[in-house]
DNA sequence: CGTCTATTTGAATGTACTCAAAAGCGGTGG
DNA sequence: CCACCGCTTTTGAGTACATTCAAATAGACG
C-alpha cells in the first residue's frame, strides 16, 4: 500500500512518520467492488471516504428531469465521496459509481476523526485535499462559463490524458457540459 | 460584533465558549474598504481570509480572453477569499473587490493556525465553511451544466435575493454565465 | 446638466441541441 | 467461431437558445 503513502506525502509535500502512517493503515480496510457498483448513492448516508487502489468510478448529480451530471471522476491515487453526507453526516446527493472493477480504501467518519485527533498532520492533509478540491472547481466553474465546449475538451484531454482513454466518451461529455454527439463531433472538428 | 459569533455558532449548530470567541476577536481585525477597493488581487499573495461586516464584494477569474468571470459573491455574514493563496501559501488566482463601501473582520494565515490549534472547534468551524463551499459549488456546476438559462436565472434570484437587488446585472450575469445582453433579455420574458 | 456606466432592444449569426438513424464495438450464447 | 444483442459513438438535418455587433435608453454620480 504505498500508493497511499505516497499520496500523503507528495500532498502534504513532505513526509510522514511510520508511526502516523501506520495508524492510517491499521483504522482504514480495502474493499473491492465490481463494475458498475455504487459506493454511495444519493439520498442515503455516505458513511465512507474512498481512496481509489485500482479501478475507475465517478460521481454525479441527478436532477429533476432525471439526467445524470458527472460531477468528478476518480482513478488510483484519488479521493471520492460525498462530502456533504460524509461531513455534515446528511443524506447524500450525489451517487458514486464504479466504471470497473475497483479496489479501494475505506476511511469511516469516526476512524477520520480520531486520526486527525492523534495525528494532527492528518487535519492539514485532509484539508489540502478540501482545498485543492475547491480551488479545482473555481477554475471548473470559471472555464464552463467562459470557454466554449471545444476549448474545454480540448483542455480537459491535455490535462487529465488518462482519463480520456479509460472514461466512456458520454461521461466526459455530461463532464464537460455537452451532449455526446456534441463532443463527438467536436473530436472530429478538432483532430 | 455579534455578527460575528452568530455565524460562527449557526455554521456550528452549537454555542461557542466566550473565551473562545474573545480569542478569535483578539487575535483579528477590522478594517474600511472604499468601493472598487481590492480585498486580493490575481498574482499577489492573499494573507487574509475576510467576514463581511457591512458592504459587498465579489471574487472574480480572468481569463486569457481578459474576460471577468464572476465566481464568489459576498455581503454580510459572509466569509471570503482565495483559499489557493491563502491556505496553501501561492499568488492568488482570483481578484477579490468591493462593489460598495465595505466593512471587514481580517484572519491572517498565521493567527488562523493559532486560533485553530488553541481551539479545536475553530478547525471544525473552517471545515464546515469549507465543505459547504464544496457541496454548493457541485451543485452550481450540475446546474451549471444542466439547466438552461432561464431556470438558472430564476432559482439564483428566488436563493439569493438579497443578491439580486444590490449586485450589479452584468456580474449576476457573468456568475450565471450568460452575456448582459442575454440576462436582460430573460429577465422581461420571465417578469 | 453632462458624462460615464449599465441596461435594454434589434437583427443577424453561431454553437450546441433535438430527433432520428446508422455504424461501431464488446460481450454472450448457440 | 460466428451471430446476435445491447450499448456507445457517429452522422445528418432542422431547430432553439444564447451570442455578437450595434445602437438607443436609462441611471448614477460628480
Amino acid at each position: 500500500m504505498t500508493l497511499l503513502r505516497e499520496n500523503i506525502e507528495s500532498t502534504l509535500g513532505h513526509e510522514i512518520s511510520n508511526e502516523a502512517y501506520e495508524a492510517f493503515v491499521a483504522i482504514s480496510f480495502q474493499k473491492s467492488f465490481d463494475k458498475k457498483e455504487f459506493l454511495a448513492e444519493a439520498g442515503k448516508y455516505c458513511r465512507y471516504q474512498f481512496f481509489i487502489i485500482e479501478g475507475a468510478c465517478y460521481s454525479y448529480y441527478v436532477n429533476e428531469k432525471g439526467d445524470k451530471n458527472a460531477i468528478q471522476f476518480a482513478i488510483e491515487s484519488h479521493w471520492i465521496t460525498d462530502s456533504a453526507s460524509y461531513f455534515a453526516d446528511k443524506p447524500a446527493v450525489s451517487t458514486i459509481e464504479t466504471l470497473e472493477p475497483t479496489m479501494a480504501l475505506l476511511l469511516s467518519k469516526v476512524n477520520f476523526d480520531n486520526l486527525c485527533q492523534q495525528y494532527p498532520v492528518y487535519d492539514k492533509f485532509f484539508r489540502i485535499l478540501l482545498q485543492n478540491s475547491l480551488a479545482a472547481l473555481h477554475l471548473r466553474i470559471a472555464k464552463t462559463i467562459s470557454e466554449d465546449a471545444e476549448h474545454r475538451y480540448t483542455e480537459f484531454s491535455k490535462k487529465y490524458p488518462h482519463f480520456t482513454q479509460r472514461i466512456p466518451q458520454y461521461l466526459i461529455a455530461s463532464f464537460l457540459g455537452v451532449k455526446p454527439q456534441s463532443l463527438s463531433r467536436i473530436r472530429k472538428h478538432t483532430s
